[in-house]
DNA sequence: CGCAAGTTATTTGTATACATTTCTGCGAAG
DNA sequence: CTTCGCAGAAATGTATACAAATAACTTGCG
């Protein structure tokens, strides 16, 4: 792996995960020297979050991580309805149904196993698994690359709510809906699912957000 | 201006006015050589190319300059309409309704002008316009964000077929309905006169579509 | 004659030195 | 006391040298 790639992993990490709070400068010589590497990869990987999005290049002093408000946040889920509704669509005229009917049952066996204990960690693993799933059968490079990049975006909001299991009961539902539709081949039924889950997330979002604690 | 930042715009400009054909190698010191510029620049620029996924990254060989297939063609215009379609949405519930109308109004007299002569070049100003006043009226940063890119491709996708007075005028029409209805406030006309709009432009592409000479 | 392994040569990846721009702090003038 | 401007310092932008990896060629063997 190479150097840049680790550097903005790390990086990228570090930002989605909050250790590094919106407003914090990136200097090139300061985080070269904080990760043992030389300018070179460090300057790549910077340009390449600023290209993300996570960071915003100003003139004279580097690049600095960039901010999240309510409105970002309401902006993010506006575009993420339009790609994922599509997508949705997309993967319910594909020929992957019976992939989708098993991954509905996973969600329904989920949901049960939700209500005894909480197994958040093997949840959202199988979230994801229904992401790529949709992706690949969705078909569509361009519609994929812009969803990847969202999709960065959304880790670092989700960290903004703090997880809560009555909700994850509720999204299991939502997924297992998405699936069963796209599953029966219904485009409008899994565009719809897409929508109700996603305006119930941002409404948990909304409310059950924390204050992002600034450092001083 | 950075010379990175020269770089990067003489070879998008190169890409996607087809000076560039897919395939082509993009050698690190060869651009170098032939802009009068250090590796670091080139390399800064072609990183953005492949950000762009103008160009594809090939380990040991460089970047290659991305193909684009009719399945190409038709995968951007399901993102294209998923984005449009949204931002027409947004600019129409918008206080922005009298800009509208007078750019419908242009589009109108515009039309009338292409009947008398082809006045191409101030015409696609016009469009570029209505784009950007769409964009800042629905004043989303995400959204904003996706369709830059995404424009990129499509200027891409527009050398592919040769402009044409009739469709230039049918265009313009399109042009002047979708401003009408945002102007009007009324969001799903909008949507829908958006949709209408790509697909035939869609339809005059891979009808029109000239094959794509490749140096061998 | 074809295939494969070793070698060479080219290309990318990284480090570092230098140039240029920009921020910041101090001082003087209004 | 505020504001403008200059000088110093520190950051980015660029060039170049070196290291590592990969592709292509050559040569030897089957």
């Amino acid at each position: 792996m190479k150097a840049s790639d680790k550097v903005y992993e790390s990086l990228r990490r570090d930002i989605v995960e909050w250790r590094l709070s919106p407003g914090t400068v990136l200097a090139e010589v300061e985080q070269s020297a904080r990760l043992g590497v030389s300018r070179t990869p460090v300057r790549e990987a910077l340009a390449r979050l600023v290209a993300d999005g996570l960071a915003v290049q100003q003139r004279g002093r580097g690049a600095i991580v960039s901010e999240i408000s309510d409105t970002h946040v309401e902006d993010l889920f506006v575009l993420r309805r339009a790609l994922e509704c599509e997508s949705a669509r997309l993967a319910a005229r594909s020929t992957h149904g019976a992939d989708f009917a098993l991954l509905a049952q996973r969600f329904e066996t989920a949901a049960q196993q939700l209500r005894a204990e909480a197994a958040t960690e093997g949840y959202y693993q199988l979230v994801s698994e229904l992401d790529e799933m949709i992706d690949g059968a969705a078909n569509n490079t361009y519609l994929s690359s812009a969803l990847r990049t969202l999709r960065v975006h959304l880790q670092r909001v989700r960290r903004l709510a703090k997880d809560n299991p009555e909700r994850l009961l509720e999204s299991a539902g939502e997924h297992a809906a998405i699936a069963r539709a796209i599953a029966s081949g219904k485009p409008e039924v899994a565009a719809a699912a897409t929508t109700v889950h996603l305006h119930q997330s941002l409404e948990h979002i909304m409310t059950h957000a924390v204050a992002t604690e600034r450092t001083p």
